[in-house]
DNA sequence: GATGAGAATGAAAACCATTCTCGTATTCGC
DNA sequence: GCGAATACGAGAATGGTTTTCATTCTCATC
């Protein structure tokens, strides 16, 4: 049910992605999506982004570990796969003492259609 | 005036950088506080890190591009130089039609101390 | 030294994303 | 069907941040 409407192309928050659902009819509380958000990110379906201040974007993402592209005009949002950098902050982190147990990586950018236009 | 206080080890909130200013006797305002770190973090003086949702972190930080590595258990940070993801990023998201303007990178781990306790 | 324009300040109110509360509706086990 | 447990939605509450606005500072000029 909110999967066929967290099909979006980019990232949405909350609000955004309960507006969609008032406006197609679904009557579902704000509440309900915060919930169900919540639960679909602490179990890892959804991709929770932090990049603005004060409100966090949720995005259906593949499963393994990856990174997202975000073009910072018009919010597209694109994952990136292959992230080979845990040997390297492993080390660089051990040099503090550190021992690492996430690590998050975000690239902003401009996207074609952005630049062309 | 306010840096000497920013000169925190580790990153604090606008709301706790507030509390120890008050504690010190210093009267200043909330709003104060929001409006200099806002501005200092324009001008790329402090660098908000937005680890938590709902709030943003503030830190005084050595002036080149820097990643940062932070304890989940105790919130110390630690700088970390030498970053060479540029032209890895760069290659990766000329393949999606993007160019690249800037990336974070933020290590999540647990430091030594905290290993030990 | 007095004065006034404009910037800076702080207290309180407004804002807004998120979470909580609670009465109702739905589902499940039987 | 029936009661218990769960899910739901509406609205209130929360809490970090921003705005407002009356007051205070700053400082160049008279
Ligand atoms: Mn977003
Ligand atoms: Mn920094
Ligand atoms: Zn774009
Ligand atoms: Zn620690």
């Amino acid at each position: 049910m909110l999967n066929a409407l967290t099909a979006e192309p980019n990232d949405a928050t909350a609000q955004e992605i309960h507006g969609r659902l008032v406006a197609r009819g679904d009557a579902v509380g704000l509440a309900t999506v915060y919930r169900t958000l919540a639960l679909l990110s602490r179990h890892g379906v959804v991709d929770a982004l932090m990049h603005h201040a004060g409100e966090v974007c949720y995005r259906l993402c593949s499963e393994g570990h990856h990174h997202h592209l975000v073009c910072g005009a018009c919010h597209r949002v694109v994952e990136l796969g292959d992230c080979d950098l845990d040997g390297w902050l492993s080390g660089l982190a051990a040099e503090h003492g550190f021992t690492v147990s996430a690590h998050t990586v975000e690239v902003t950018g401009t996207c074609a259609d952005c630049l062309a236009a």
